[in-house]
DNA sequence: ATCGATTAGCTAATCGTTTCGCTGGAGTTC
DNA sequence: GAACTCCAGCGAAACGATTAGCTAATCGAT
């Protein structure tokens, strides 16, 4: 590999003239121009970021880490911050955490050992589980989807009560009584949440919730469909679910599918996180979408302004509304 | 930041002496060693991989390219290589083409100067687009499912005339006569070999296939619609639709739905790729399965292999064979 | 005692950039 | 024409690790 030396060699001006054509920093004067590009050109030079990034402190590389990649709401989100981050000139660096803290803590001390510029974290677990106070406070870090509400970072969430509420209300307003819901984990901030929305908008229509109609899953598919099967096998089964998040839903339908019913005919379903084809298949499915776009610009605008500003502002709590996307799998009771 | 400078001051050692304790590549007394790491715990000190990487020549970063996370395939091999790449100790930087050929280009470049370690590239485009003349061999590249076969480089592909074949066999064997094939971007290699499968598969049954019946999308949803809405609008509508991939299915089916059709009563459909929620609607999706995990494995396989081996081993083009998963979206016919 | 072998630990060179601060020639002002 | 200011370009010092090569101490063998 040709180095910045080797150029300067080959055009005979010195490595500082060099970088100055390489970074366009300094004025270099048209005939040097000339030569360095021609030199450049003739050995096929490129820069050694690695070098550059050990001289200037920076990366340009954001580490982006989340729970399970497979999980359409995260691959959107992927796709989102990789394409803004690239027109801000950044690349990403991709760590999944398989919803492992263990894991999670592993890859932010390497995105750390890579001096990366910034990093956004969906948490796998609580708040319990980290400890920041050893944070290093000239690593911008933002906390998206599962975030707690006493972090010293900035965070950007979905308002999960109001969408808990929102599907409840739907549900409701169909003129359904015996509605289930197969919520997260037990303690997870965001399942919580949701089910907090649940029970709320529950109360005001006057329907108390039946208890073993409130199941707790993993949010992944598997817990959907064992959650999904226990409230399908209860004596009097409820006319409708709502699943607290896409893979879940997934499962319970599957467990509808196995148990020979039919959405919505023989049951109502609608959950929070749409995806792509979620209108692709029969039925449509009923969701209360992220603004997973939005996640995006403002977890990359606020590292751009936190790797830039000298004096530290306060940091941000940004809560996110759903869109209520309604489909076909909620049927009139 | 502290530095191995600090840490050897706080410790009264040499910088050297710290960076064997560190490394662990050389004796230190068990003294000194405690001292040490004393000094690391009360400095909080993290060693720069930057600096380490510049000396070393070395990052422990992988570059994988891909044309479009969004679609579950390279979802599913994203997973799966940055899974196997931590267990190896690589992290792994992500790029998504978009399907295009510049920004392919530009990312490799890109990939190039943060001196990663390896490249997994899943191309977008065709051979004619690359200059691979001037690829640093001490870099090296594997070439994933849409490979050509005259590269430089190893190549790791679904035996895709095999993977055509065997759904148009199958189609073929419950029945039906009038089979469309909505198939990738004319000139598409993988696009190309799926349909050498369908055709040679019809024609090994006596049934030539009719033109119109053969139709191109671009492997994505929106042109899955509109060339299974062309199908669907022909005087005399075929009686199943093969699809080249998973994401021209689900546009497809939308097509299906929109007409106020039903899969399979009224038509029956088919692709390559499986995705994980195939299973979770009706109809059950028959589809051949790409065997993604072993795409993985055999890529980083390769670029460890690459990355120490002294002598050039001869380059590698492996091809694998796909996994027929019967459903429920092709009925007797 | 002397010599050589062994070894823990140190000094200093190195990786390839960026950038501070200097130099020397050209241009401007009296 | 002396005294100034400019400014293009250069030399050399960072950045923070690794590691080759050296030193001095220890030990056993002669």
């Amino acid at each position: 590999m040709a180095t910045m030396r080797d150029v300067a060699v080959e055009a005979s001006v010195s490595v500082a003239t060099v970088s100055a054509c390489v970074s366009g920093r300094r004025f270099v004067s048209p005939e040097l121009k000339a030569r360095v590009e021609r030199a450049i050109a003739d050995l096929g030079y490129q820069p050694d970021g690695i070098a550059r990034s050990l001289r200037t402190g920076t990366t340009d590389l954001i580490g982006l880490v989340i729970p399970d990649i497979t999980n359409p709401f995260f691959t959107e989100f992927v796709r989102d911050v990789e394409l803004l981050a690239k027109a801000d000139g950044y690349a990403t660096i991709l760590a999944d955490s398989n919803y492992e803290v263990a894991t999670e803590a592993r890859m932010l001390g390497l995105l750390r050992q890579q001096r990366v510029d910034g990093i956004i974290l969906c948490p796998a677990g609580e708040r319990a589980d980290y400890n920041f106070a050893a944070w290093p406070q000239e690593l911008p870090m933002v906390i998206v989807d599962n975030a707690w509400t006493d972090t010293p970072f900035d965070t950007i969430t979905l308002d999960n009560v109001t969408a808990g509420a929102d599907i409840t209300r739907h549900i409701l307003g169909l003129g359904h009584r015996e509605i289930a819901m197969v919520a997260g984990p037990r303690g997870n901030h965001t399942s919580d949440q949701r089910l907090t929305g649940f029970v709320r908008a529950m109360a005001e229509a006057g329907v108390p919730p039946r208890l073993d109609f409130i199941r707790h899953g993993d949010f992944r598919e598997a817990g959907g469909y064992a959650q999904g099967m226990a409230l399908l096998d209860l004596p009097q089964r409820p006319s409708a679910i709502f699943v607290a998040n896409n893979n879940m839903l997934i499962g319970v339908m599957r467990a509808i599918h196995d148990r020979g019913l039919q959405a919505p005919d023989d049951i109502s379903v609608a959950s929070i996180d749409d995806f792509p084809w979620a209108g692709a298949f029969r039925p449509g499915l009923t969701t209360a979408r992220q603004p997973v776009r939005l996640f995006a610009q403002h977890a990359l605008r606020l590292i751009r302004q936190r790797c830039v500003e000298q004096t530290l502002s306060p940091r941000e709590q940004i809560m996110l509304k759903p869109d209520l996307i309604i489909r076909e799998s909620v049927r009139r009771r």
